[in-house]
DNA sequence: TTTGGCACTGATCAGACTGTCCAGTGAATT
DNA sequence: AATTCACTGGACAGTCTGATCAGTGCCAAA
């Protein structure tokens, strides 16, 4: 289950240069392309590799404001709650946890305005009945998994 | 700043098929191979195309389990507290929030008894005052772009 | 109305990359 | 000793890329 240095290497190198071919990234690790092409399939075939997909900064489309919900919900309704939050265009990630909170909601808005109108959004879904609301004032540490993967190098 | 119907349903597509390339997307928009690769080239200077990060299931690679912390530190210490926070593998993310908690926490492990050892990591930073913990059980909603690009395309 | 500027089209070009084979090597397993 | 496996290095045809160019339609400024 765990990862070989040279899949841990090969996939610190596609996170720093994405775009980089089969062909470039055997020439970089010094192995034939066969092998590089090898280890993404079956990188690809544990579920591990998922994909490419296109990073786009929110910030720059006009969504500038992150906000954090913790939501308390009625017994038994997580589904019910999840189901109707995840309508909400703006909600960007929803989190069932333990805690003294049921669910956490990552959401985005284009202003102050906006995220109020979000925020009320979320607030009155049916079933929640208690809220606890954060905005995000900045990302010192932004998703990351460098850390692991670099770790995985040394194995 | 925003988005034209045509840069979204490219972001779109890519998002659904990002390994696509451009002459293959310009040939599901309907649109001249030249005309994508400007529409790329512009997002990116825009930054609002950031790039294509591999997708790392860190579930597949071990780290099957993941918490939120929220923490409260001591007075005009969170550039201190946020740095030393990065320099734990397991930390995912870090943001800082208003309201009650100063800073949102996500870190991943491999087992009950790995997440008992980061979270002790985390809560023995210095300056850290108060934290609480919460365990993700699922998520019902994905990180995801999805719907406010969708809105983009109909504007 | 005329003139630019701008974005898009459709085409061409050489160069590079992809997926897919294959034979050969070395190491570990049986 | 035989088998399996991963890797190497090479080959192939097909495809894509980045760059460039002439032509077209549209909008806005003059």
């Amino acid at each position: 289950m765990d990862l070989d240095p040279l899949d841990a290497r090969l996939l610190l190198l596609l996170t720093d240069e994405p775009r980089l071919g089969v062909l470039e990234c055997s020439r970089r690790l010094g192995v034939a392309r066969g092998t590089i092409q090898a280890r993404m399939d079956r990188l690809s075939r544990r579920g591990v590799l998922t994909g490419f997909p296109p990073a786009v900064d929110l910030g720059a489309i006009g969504y500038g404001l992150t906000a954090f919900a913790v939501l308390e919900i009625a017994q038994g309704r997580r589904g019910e709650v999840a189901r109707r939050l995840a309508a909400i265009d703006e909600v960007c990630e929803v989190h069932a946890t333990t805690g003294q909170g049921d669910l956490l909601v990552r959401m985005v808005a284009r202003s102050n305005a906006d995220l109020q109108r979000v925020i009320d959004e979320v607030v009155d879904v049916e079933w929640v009945q208690r809220t606890s609301t954060s905005i995000a004032l900045s990302t010192p540490v932004p998703p990351r998994v460098r850390p692991l993967l670099e770790r995985a190098v040394s194995t």
